[in-house]
DNA sequence: CTGAAAGCGCTTACAG
DNA sequence: CTGAAAGCGCTTACAG
């Protein structure tokens, strides 16, 4: 009375497994084994006995139990910043397209830019022995990984590189790209152009504040300190950075952003700028028309940024593109490449839509 | 000259197990079990002897085999259309996070609205017996979950319900903040609003088009069919679209937008409209002041909605909490809970913020 | 406190 | 073509 039903024994417990398949159809564990896994060489009739079986049973295999003994898992892992960004999910689809064309399944984490948390999360991957990982490092030792490496997990670090450690990575040309943009103003006239962007302490905050020094450097402009303004963009530090910058000794008439939230915390603030300007003492006015002709570059696309006023110029990385990149790369090295650590480095593209072709204000 | 390193035997082969660390340190493999688990009733100086071979062979306990023999994974599965589509990752953040709490890892997949797609992911997640689900559907028929969830799988769905079978679901209040969104055009003086969003063949499209039927009913206002285009937004069909509301023998003042991508590609359209109508033909001129003076108002919220111009005044849904309430009902079931299908249904909310508080065009 | 045996659900390697 | 045995790396249940 409990073979001829779907339903499990007892509540939720004993799912039909493959000995229970071949009670049913008569024939050896094996056959069941051959039949489900479609090797050749089981006598039809047989075959079609042990199908009515699994039918009848609603039997699935466990692909836990085979990977066990296969010893693959066909998962892989990828552990970023944070899920929910835009440029991060971009990535995770692109590399959950590449895993599906392998057979693989993707395991995702959030790392919240804490290293401790990266090294967990990245380490219940492999407990479970995941068969490769694409990081976005938070950490900056992934000597951590070191057995995983040495036991076969293929590693691949995605926009910035391992640390203390060799390993495949992909990352964006950072400090050409923000060179391009920041040249990309002094064409335009400008003389006098701010950086707002991470801290030197992030790599790529360092690298994309070199490209801003160079390109600088390169048009024989002087950076007055004032211009400069480096750490994690937050809406208050934003708006402080942008009224020294606009009120200062030498006033900013371009600026560049070092990120895509740098960059949008700045259209916020410019607005709210601009808007509080009406009607206020002269000194509010004149911040308010600074703040309203400010030519502006980014770095970073984002979604609408064709529909800002005035557009938004940017230099664009392709999220899409290095989460394949880095997908691509686990798999060769599964299928078993095993050349030097390689280190893709993508170019970036300037956008230009208007808020960078904006001239001096006189 | 095997045993002294942390390097496994050959080439990615064989990493130490249990059995491995319970040889070098000389106890049986229990006592390793025993040690890796915390487990009480070791001897301190045997504890010492097993966590210096585990450190020494760089031991590290395969999940996977544990979890074959306790029976459950750890681990819960999460399938949307696009995992790329920040709505939709905002979700699976939400849901990653619940997970994290509760131990378990989650893994991520797109189904493109494939049904086929779907279930082929799905079924995936099954095969590795994951504990739960999370699904965004995008079939009609669900039967394929049957025996899964009489195994024990718990499975909810998040923003449009089962098909075919009863299950868990967190939904929004399509229909309220659809009704909401064009009533609160009405009360700007609107009559002449229109309706841009999903076919009605897609769940959430349907109750939002009644919604804007109810809000027009009770207004005593008509709707013309000219007014009404239901179709998955893209670009060209967006643009005929809105060409004809403006156009027509009674052109709209006003438009209620069904869902995100609908309202950003009607903002790129007006833009260009209006941006067309600058010395052209007088009909294009009309065309443009119609299109630059157009009210509006979007279901879903979207990043930058306020720095449009105008801002765009929205009917915002919550997709953190969405997942999150979902992540936290399949925990909920896991830990026993066994009352009937829950239905949670979220408020959505009107936000003000410039484009549908524009009065109607004389 | 410690351990030898059986088993989770499969596949691998080997007989018939 | 079919199957009985061993084993993947752990935990469970039971002895000492």
């Amino acid at each position: 009375m409990s073979e001829m039903t779907s339903q499990p024994d007892s509540a939720g417990r004993g799912r039909p497994t493959m000995k229970d398949v071949a009670a049913h159809a008569g024939v050896a564990l094996k056959t069941v084994s051959r039949v489900v896994n479609n090797e050749p060489g089981v006598a039809p009739d047989m075959a079609t006995r042990v199908r009515t079986s699994i039918e009848e049973l609603g039997f699935r295999r466990n692909d836990s139990a085979r990977l066990l003994r296969t010893g693959q898992t066909s998962s892989i892992g990828l552990i970023m910043e944070d899920l929910g960004d835009p440029f991060y999910s971009a990535l995770a689809r692109a590399a959950e397209d590449v895993a599906r064309q392998h057979g693989s399944l993707l395991f995702t984490g959030s790392s919240d830019e804490q290293p401790e948390r990266e090294r967990e999360v990245t380490l219940a991957f492999c407990a479970r022995r995941v068969d490769g990982l694409i990081i976005v490092p938070a950490g900056a030792d992934h000597r951590y990984l070191l057995p995983e490496i040495g036991a076969g997990v293929a590693v691949v670090f995605v926009d910035r590189p391992a640390g203390l450690i060799e390993a495949d990575v992909v990352l964006a040309d950072n400090q050409g790209g923000a060179r391009a943009g920041v040249a990309h103003l002094i064409s335009q006239g400008h003389a006098r152009i701010g950086y707002l962007g991470d801290s030197e302490s992030i790599y790529t905050g360092n690298l994309r504040y070199r490209g801003y020094r160079e390109a600088m450097a390169s048009g024989g402009l002087a950076i007055d300190r004032s211009w400069v303004w480096q750490a994690a963009p937050e809406i208050t530090g934003v708006r402080r950075a942008l009224v020294g910058m606009l009120t200062g000794r030498a006033p900013v008439t371009a600026l560049f952003c070092g990120n895509n939230r740098a960059t949008v915390l700045t259209l916020r603030t410019l607005r709210e700028l601009a808007a509080a300007a009406r009607g206020r003492t002269s000194a509010d006015a004149a911040l308010g028309e600074a703040a309203a002709s400010l030519a502006l570059v980014g770095f970073d696309d984002f979604e609408l940024a064709d529909l800002m006023t005035p557009p938004v110029t940017v230099v664009a990385q392709n999220p899409a593109e290095m989460g394949r990149l880095a997908a691509q790369l686990i798999f060769r090295r599964l299928a078993g490449e095993t050349g030097p650590a390689a280190q893709i480095r993508l170019r970036t593209r300037l956008i230009p839509r208007g808020s960078g072709e904006r001239p001096p204000r006189p």
